[in-house]
DNA sequence: CATCAGGGCCCTG
DNA sequence: CAGGGCCCTGAT
């Protein structure tokens, strides 16, 4: 295995990002649903998380300052060297949209108060929003999660990490950082199946020489509807009708809940129905019904206070389902 | 030891 | 639109 680079980050500079209130910084900056990656750690109050933009790697720390009703993020950034305010300000920005920082949920409040199944789940996650990567490093991780166990998926993105990432040291901690597409692009086919990701080589090269083309653009991405923004994602090689249901998540589409995987549908049917197995369509209706154009949303606040609530006891149940 | 499905997707017929 | 194949692993 080759050295892997390391990298100090030991400039930093801090600024102060308000959310709309309410805001739930535990439940926005830490989802129990999402397997562990080595590109970030999280405790109580505090986010470390790397992020490349371009051919610069930051090292990310975001720190509750404020409450629920009287929101504040401390962003501090970790890099190199010293930063322009123009790109402080640009990270400040992409921070906020990953994080979905801006978005008002009154309406969605409004609407999870009437629903006597979320009326409990809503009082524990009051001012959760979804969030996500940037779109190429949320990719890499949705192309590793098909067609595999949880296990081996982690397993799976730590060899990439560690035969493509930098280790990023900042703040005390050691976090890798993403590869740039370029690498991938150029990397051998049988590399990366060295790595043990399989077939799946072929779709990680396809992506990353997109990206290294620079035919995908993310912030373009984001004006789009969302019929033509899942047409764009869909011709990616590689992005089925799962991914891009979880991708519609990661661009806050709250209104985008069309497609339910089989292990999802059981999930969901407990949740909902209290049955074993409720047809799609069933489950597809319901939420519908129940929060109109905040669906996806809403389900997020189900499955993540789910996972929640397994990270503190088991769920058998659930158990079995998860299969790590 | 063999077989199989898994937190899909592509390609073919 | 249905069904086979795909890398690899752990479960059976």
């Amino acid at each position: 295995m080759d050295i892997i680079p390391q990298m100090a980050l030991s400039t930093s500079h801090e600024i102060e990002l308000q959310p709309t209130t309410p805001f739930h910084f535990d439940g926005t900056v830490h989802k129990p649903s999402h397997f562990p990656s080595g590109d970030s750690i999280w405790e109580p109050g505090t986010l470390w998380v790397t992020q490349r933009m371009g051919d610069d790697l930051f090292g990310l720390k975001l720190q509750n300052a404020g409450t629920v009703d009287a929101p504040l993020v401390r962003l501090t950034i970790f890099a190199d060297r010293a930063l322009t305010t123009d790109k402080i300000t640009a990270i400040g920005d992409e921070v906020a949209y990953n994080f979905d920082l801006y978005v008002d949920l009154a309406p969605f409040n409004a609407i999870l108060e009437r629903d006597e199944l979320m009326r409990p789940v809503l009082n524990r996650w009051l001012g959760m929003r979804n969030m996500s990567d940037s779109l190429y490093e949320s990719l890499i991780v949705y192309i590793v999660l098909q067609n595999a166990t949880v296990r081996r998926s982690v397993q799976m993105l730590d060899n990439l990490f560690r035969a493509y990432g930098t280790r990023l040291h900042f703040d005390g901690q050691a976090l890798y950082g993403f590869w740039s597409p370029e690498v991938l692009d150029g990397a051998p086919e049988e590399d990366l199946r060295a790595l043990k990701v399989g077939y799946r080589a072929k779709s990680l090269k396809r992506i990353s020489n997109q990206f290294a083309r620079g035919k995908v653009d993310a912030s373009a991405l984001r004006r789009l509807s969302n019929e033509e923004l899942k047409r764009e994602l869909l011709k990616l090689y590689g992005v089925g009708p799962a991914t891009v249901s979880y991708l519609m998540g990661d661009f806050h589409r709250y209104d985008a809940f069309e497609h339910v995987s089989p292990w999802e549908q059981r999930i969901y049917s407990r949740l909902l129905f209290d049955e074993e197995l409720v047809p799609t369509e069933q489950i597809l209706a319901e939420v519908e019904r129940r929060w109109r154009c905040w669906k996806m949303l809403a389900a997020h606040y189900l499955f993540e206070d789910l996972f929640w609530r397994r990270e503190h006891e088991p769920v058998p149940w659930l158990e079995e389902l998860i299969r790590l």
